[in-house]
Order: C-alpha cells, then sequence, then structure tokens
DNA sequence: AGAAGGTTGATTGACGTACCTCAGAATTTG
DNA sequence: CAAATTCTGAGGTACGTCAATCAACCTTCT
C-alpha cells in the first residue's frame, strides 16, 4: 500500500534487482543503456527510496551540535529546554544532537567551541564577527554542513539559515506600537547588541514602520542593553526621567529589568517585547507588557534538524523550510 | 555505533526477546515482576526504539475518515487542501485518510455521511445537532473513535476534540478591537451561525472582554449572515446606514462579502476576521482588514491524526494535543 | 490427579534497502 | 576464433522491530 519498491522498479525496467542497486547506489559496472532504462523507470514508477530502511540496513546515525550560547533565563533557557526535549524524540530516529553551550558575547569562545566538533552537522546562534564567519567557513571547507540559528550569519557561507524574518518582526512590532500609542510620543527601542543581526534587522524594520506610518512618534537613539536586565532597567529609567515615554520596544533579552523598570513609570508606556518567557508571559498577563512576538523555538529546533539531515543527504531542503514563524501574543492569547 | 537493541534489553533483563516484546508493545499477559525487570532494564541500557524499523516492520494500517464540509473557497478549502498534502505524507506512516465531504449547514447530509463508515477513527466538522450527536455516540458505541473537529461537539460523547480555544479567539479579537478602535463607537458582530460551537464561543470571548475592558463601545445585537458572501455584505450596508460604524467582527466565513462592504464605507470601521485565506491575506495587505485570527488548520490536522492513532492505540494522548494554536496576522506579518 | 489458566521461551517470517559473492552471459580484444 | 574484459543475474545476509505461533512450564482449584 505504501509506494513502489525496488522490486518493482527492476521489474519496470526489465533488469535484475543487483542491477537496480548499482544504479542507485551509482557503483558502475552498468552500461550507459541500462542506466538510462532503470532511470526511466524510476521515474515511470514514481519510486522514492525508503530512507529509514536504508538507514537502518546500513545503520548510519546522524550526529548533529547545536553551538548556542548559555543561560538559565529567558530565550536561551527555553531553547536549552527545546533541545533537551527534542533529543529524546531524535534518538528514535537514530539522530544523535550533542548541545555546545557557549558564552553569550563572547567570540573567543564561541569560536573556540566550534573548533574541533567532530559531527555531520551544526547549528550555530552566534553575534556577527569576522573570526566566527571564518571559522564557519573552514568547517564548511572540512565537509561538515553548517546552518545559522536565530541570527543569520550570511557572509559566513553557511548552508542555510534557520529563524524567523527578524526585519518582518520589526515591521510587527513597529504595527502594533503605532495603532497602540493613542497620542503621539517618544518611543525607546533597546537591543541587546547591534552585532547581532537578528537585533539590527528588528531594529530596521521597526523604525522603517514607524517612519512611513506612524509619523507622529519620534523615535529615540537606539540603545544597548547588551540582554542584561540591570543595563536595561538603567537604560528605561535613565529615558524616563526628563521625558514621557510613549512606548518602548524591546529587541533583545534582559526582560526582568523592564518589568521592574516599566511598572515605576506613570502613564505606563506601550511595551513591546520578543520571546515568549515566564517573565514576559507573566508580564503580559499582569499588563505590564502589551505585546510579546515570539518565535517557537521548538519548531525552530525540528526544522533545523530536518535542514541537517537534508544537507547531509545532499538533497536541497524546501526554500522555506528554515523561515519559522512569528506569533503574536497579547494578554488574551496566552495559554 | 547505533544504541542497544531489544535484545540487549532481554540479555539485561535475563528475559527472552518474546517477553521484552511483550513488555515494550504492552500486550499483556506478562506478570508485574517481570514487567519491572524489564521496564528496569530498558532504563539501565538506555534503550530507545528505533523507529526506523518499527515502522518498516509493522504492517498495521490505519483507516481514518475526515467527514467535513465541502467547499471551494474560504478556510474549508484551505482545510481541504491540508488534508489532500498531508495524506500524502501519511500513507508512508500507513495511514490512510479518506476525506467525507459533507452540505455546510446540512444535518441530514451530514448524519448520512457519518453512517456506514468503515474506518479505525472520524473526524467530525459538524455544528450542533441532536441527530448528529446520536449518530456519533452510536458510532462511538460500535467501536470507533471519535473527534470533533474546528468545532466541538462535547454533548456527543466525542473521544476528543481538536480545535482552538474559541472563547480565546474571541476575547483576543475583542481585545485588539478594543485597543484598535481609537474613538468610542459601534461594533458591529457577524457569525455564520450561533448553532455552531466555534462560532457562538468567539461571540462569548468577544463580547465578555469589550464589556470588562472596552466599554465606551456599543455593540450592536450579533447577526448570523450563514457563512455567506451576500449575506454578509446585505448585513453591513444594512447596518452602516444609518450610523457610524467603528468597528467589525466577523466571525465565521463570507469575507469576501465583507471586503466589498468595508470598502464602501467611510471612515473604515476596524475589521477583525477569521481565517488567514487568499481573499482575507489581500484584504490585509491592501488595508481593507486590520486583524486576521488564524487556525493554523494544517497542524490541527497533524493533531488530529496524531489523536486518532493513539485513540485507536488506546494510549492516551496527552491532555493539550488537540489545541491547536491561534495566529494573529497583521499586513506587516503575512508572508 | 487432572484440568484450567496464566506466564514464559523459542522460533519464524515479514518490512525495504545495502552490500557482497559467484556464476554466467555478452561484448570486445588480440 | 579464443581469450580477456565488461556487464548482468541470482542469491544471500544483515539491519531492528513487529506480530504471530507453539510448546513448555508453573500455579491453583476441584
Amino acid at each position: 500500500m505504501s509506494g513502489p519498491t525496488v522490486r518493482d522498479v527492476a521489474e519496470a525496467a526489465q533488469v535484475s534487482l543487483a542491477t537496480v542497486d548499482r544504479v542507485l547506489n551509482n557503483r558502475g559496472g552498468v552500461s550507459a543503456k541500462v542506466v538510462d532504462r532503470v532511470r526511466a523507470a524510476v521515474a515511470r514508477t514514481g519510486y522514492v527510496r525508503n530512507l529509514a530502511a536504508a538507514n537502518l540496513s546500513r545503520r548510519r546515525v546522524y550526529r548533529f551540535c547545536f553551538v548556542v550560547p548559555s543561560g538559565d533565563t529567558g530565550f536561551v533557557a527555553l531553547l536549552h529546554e527545546a533541545l533537551a526535549r527534542e533529543q529524546q524524540r531524535l534518538m528514535e530516529e537514530q539522530v544523535l544532537v550533542q548541545v555546545v553551550p557557549t558564552k553569550a558575547f563572547d567570540v573567543e569562545d564561541q569560536v573556540a567551541a566550534l573548533r574541533n566538533l567532530d559531527c555531520d552537522a551544526v547549528a550555530v546562534m552566534a553575534s556577527e564577527a569576522p573570526e566566527i564567519n571564518e571559522e564557519i567557513a573552514s568547517l564548511h571547507a572540512s565537509g561538515v554542513r553548517v546552518i545559522s540559528l536565530v541570527a543569520d550569519l550570511p557572509s559566513s557561507g553557511r548552508d542555510a539559515y534557520v529563524g524567523p524574518d527578524n526585519v518582518m518582526a520589526g515591521r510587527t512590532a513597529g504595527e502594533f506600537m503605532g495603532r497602540f500609542i493613542r497620542d503621539q510620543g517618544d518611543v525607546l527601542m533597546i537591543a541587546g547588541s547591534l552585532a547581532a543581526r537578528d537585533h539590527s534587522e528588528r531594529l530596521l524594520g521597526f523604525r522603517m514602520v514607524m517612519q512611513e506610518r506612524f509619523g507622529g512618534c519620534t523615535l529615540l537613539p537606539a540603545a544597548q542593553g547588551g540582554d542584561n536586565a540591570g543595563r536595561v532597567e538603567q537604560i528605561v529609567l535613565e529615558a524616563a526621567r526628563d521625558r514621557r515615554l510613549a512606548g518602548i520596544y524591546a529587541i533583545g533579552a534582559g526582560n526582568r529589568g523592564l518589568v521592574r523598570a516599566v511598572r515605576t513609570l506613570d502613564p505606563k508606556p506601550i511595551t513591546i517585547v520578543h520571546e515568549l518567557t515566564p517573565t514576559s508571559r507573566e508580564a503580559l498577563r499582569s499588563g505590564t507588557f502589551d505585546l510579546v512576538i515570539d518565535q517557537d523555538i521548538l519548531s525552530g529546533v525540528i526544522a533545523a534538524v530536518k535542514i541537517m539531515r537534508d544537507l547531509t543527504e545532499a538533497t536541497t531542503p524546501p526554500a522555506d523550510a528554515g523561515r519559522i514563524k512569528l506569533n503574536i501574543y497579547s494578554r488574551e492569547n496566552i495559554q
């Protein structure tokens, strides 16, 4: 009841199983004429190799690494949690996932982590730095497939990017910010680091929409909070000292500091942040945050593994496979 | 190189392969003591089932039916498309999916469709009617597992519900409606049919939020458009004749009529609808609609199949397996 | 003691592919 | 035309699991 097998192809091509096998796995020793006949039969019957059976037979085990910042709070914690959950499920499919934690914003540490990896493919979440790009390039040159996760590294020569469209994420934030702010006012934007591609792209998108469609708002210069709660809190309190903030767009992490700061402000600015974490969920519920734009990192991890498998099999993954969806949460639709 | 197999477990537990198999696939007929010993051996050896081998060997074929309204536009069209796409993928997992189209809102036709189904489990999308509930109960009595899809049928005795939390969907619509409407005004709500559980629940949630938090808005009596574009258009034009509409919440289908009507209104009311279809997508992009609340029906279909498989295997599916997420789309985050 | 029922072991044949060997056929080469 | 070479067929084993059968054992109860 499930598709045609090598047997059907052999029959259709009027050759033996051995010959079909030789053609399919290009073992050579088959005349050009017969190769064509087999290829035609494959096309005609619609045969597709049963990867599961193939891997079973050859005892292939995929070995993938995730090189991601460590951290026990916020988004990275969710990422590690998602990885841990998937790890179990993936073992059933003969996929071994190794997680290599790095220090966030520490280029040297991240480069070191990328060295001496022993696996078929790597997923990297890192900021943009020439050293990292170089290391990825050399990994790639040595036959390891590399994908960038969450934040893209386009000039590294990575094979694929798995993550959201961050410009779109910023534009979306901008749209809701503009609509939620009833009158005009000052809007504060806080990124973690502008060297992180995801942050700078979000900022770009946010700025575009605010300028195009909500000209009444004034954008303050973008601040960098280093994904650090204390710094973020300080930035907000400082900005609010001599002006009324109508809105705050927090692009990176450090939301616990943001919550503390916003709770001291009256009137409360419209506050839009990224990533649905326990902190942001609670802040949404209590009305401190107005909107959370989330990337479903579990689906990101799943997509990453799928793409890494495709890449190591040398089959081109579908074009939109790496694009993960943006989820928008307000206080009414968090579960 | 790949992990331990059943053989290793058998050896570790000092039992035969047959017994390990009996425990792993809970076939019964094993004493509690031995079950424990095998379980311990599984934990000790770190055995994980090889899914590829399992699927390869399994010859059980699951036969599932989807009894859903026919239609070549709007949400139901997306549903059929999702079913068609999944059907292909599922064949590889020995799942046969049969789609039985019914006439929307035609109780007699739907009851007839439910009769004489020959399968292991059924997913039903239908309005609430005593006849349908009865038919489902009798199906259930004859050993067929039944789940309700998109719209719940709680009093039918169905085994599970797969769909969004529609009260939450309505509350979410209410929240954004309240925030988007800058001044006070009249809000029109158009359902398809209040007999459809999803519609009445959305209405309930919307009303609750508007009354609780946005008292400035006046809710007009809920209209029923029968999921029909012409009727919906007529309802809007009529309501807008002698008053200014500040907002429209369209709960069901018929969005093409809504687009036509809203384009004639000035000032344009804030318009929030359900389901991301080609029509609503285009209306979002052009600014006719302000927000679309979408249930990702493909993930719904996937969840439905998974639950049906669990049910026919007599393993209880996880509690939240049937809950499908609500996606919120504005003009900036449609791809 | 004998029957009945519950438990366990031993064994077998799929599933679809990979990979190997050996023999025989077809073709080319000297 | 015989020898060397290339091509093709037939058949086997293995991968890890599922699913089934049959035989043997152990209790327990009458």
